[in-house]
DNA sequence: CGCGCCGTTGAGTTGTCTCAAATCACGTGG
DNA sequence: CCACGTGATTTGAGACAACTCAACGGCGCG
């Protein structure tokens, strides 16, 4: 609340931050100057928290650079990722709708920049301006359907189709043949966030390099043939390659 | 567009039936007798289909009774329930907010009565009715909160704990002792809705009635103990019993 | 009565997990 | 610059869960 001091050195690139969020963008300049006010910039180490889940959601997140991962705790200790989220995704927004508490926690999983902002804030913005709900509703459908094909990947595909759809949406469609690509985090992240062991992640990757022409080396992965390793992945799966809307 | 013949005799119902829902509930008599007036009352056999992935989204459903299922069809001819939805749902709905296709399909796998409204109309009610966008971000993040459910369900219980978190969530908590449930639709349908083959369901209902107190006899169940079926159920979920917010 | 659908059961296969150990990658301090 | 420690990744062996294919029993319906 009293962050006058920091305030005026802050207000201007905070401002461009949100101006770059769909979110945000439709606005009016004094709505969202309120947001800049009230936002505060973070600097997370690696392993720090934003929030639990059932927490009182006080606050969302704009996550300005590095990677945020979503997820929720059984009774007896085990962790399934929900998501990965970084650069230019909202947090702990949609909790608003609903009672208010973290339906997820969310922690950094390397260093992180991100936007803190008031809860109450949004919940008048969406009650009160048309515009935002409407920027809302666009930004929780996108997330519905990114859920879905969640939801049928674990259905529908084994642990090596789940990592190559996992590498296609890392894929430019349109880039130039042996395609370089490099991991965005930890192996073991990527296995938990497809729902699999890392023991399981390193075997199921072994043979999709030996079923596709794939090249391996740390983190870094060589796609030559993008067909090969599309319809390897898709044909267990409802879409085609270049696969909209997904990301992460 | 053209009932006028049965428009008179059918509107009385159909704005009961809009009315009880909370999508329609807040919007002004106007804008709902717009509604009304152009919804029509579909009586579906066991095996139609509402509408199927990629088909423009030109309607969506309001379903008044029986079981319908959403599904996504693999290109090698597997299927995924994603949901099975019933009296009081919209299908087909978050399909304007996207690119007016349907991300999945819908097919009734029972006689069902459903009202069929033009999407353009709802498209247009959200755009200009502030209270009308608010029920839909409503409905949406319920929605959504459900769906990380069902990740975290797939991710992190087996089948026989899957099972018995669908009948959990048929109980009724505050009960009397001996809770009779009939399952809502075929046991083979449970099994897809649930991400299994229903050989595999079937062993692993057996697994659960000779660890928890359970009965079954066809179709209906019997609950005894709802605690020793919830530890043995929510032990490997982030919730505890009473799950709210989760049906069907 | 006989057909067809649903559900169950059996036998064998495949996929993923567990536990344990070896190896690799990288940053720190000497 | 190198040795070391820590955490990430890989590999192996064996256990277990879920799947496939096949056959059978029950039930409703013509």
């Amino acid at each position: 609340m009293a962050q006058t001091a920091t305030a005026y050195r802050d207000e201007a690139p905070i401002a461009a931050l949100l101006e770059g969020q769909p979110l945000f963008r439709g606005m009016s300049p004094e709505l969202r100057a309120t947001f800049a006010q009230a936002a505060q910039l973070q600097s997370l180490n690696k392993g720090s928290v934003l929030f639990l889940q059932d927490d009182e959601a006080e606050w969302f997140y704009l996550i300005i650079s590095g990677w945020v991962k979503l997820f929720t705790e059984t009774m007896d200790g085990d962790e399934a990722v929900i998501d990965m989220v970084s650069n230019g995704h909202l947090i702990g927004d949609s909790a608003i709708l609903e009672d208010s508490i973290h339906s997820f926690g969310a922690a950094a999983v390397e260093p992180v920049k991100a936007l803190r902002l008031p809860s109450s804030l949004l919940k008048q913005a969406i009650t009160d301006d048309h515009k935002t709900a409407l920027a809302m509703l666009g930004a929780l459908s996108r997330h519905r359907k990114r859920q879905s094909r969640e939801i049928e990947s674990l259905t529908l595909q084994n642990a090596s189709q789940r990592i190559g759809c996992f590498l296609l949406r890392l894929c430019d469609p349109n880039g130039q043949m042996p395609l370089e690509l490099t991991l965005p985090y930890d192996k073991s992240l990527i296995a938990a966030r497809l729902g699999m062991k890392s023991e399981t992640f390193s075997r199921a990757l072994n043979k999709l390099r030996k079923e596709t022409t794939l090249s391996i080396k740390g983190s870094m992965v060589t796609v030559s043939d993008l067909d090969e390793l599309s319809v390897y992945v898709c044909s267990a799966c409802s879409n085609e390659f270049p696969c909209k809307d997904l990301h992460g």
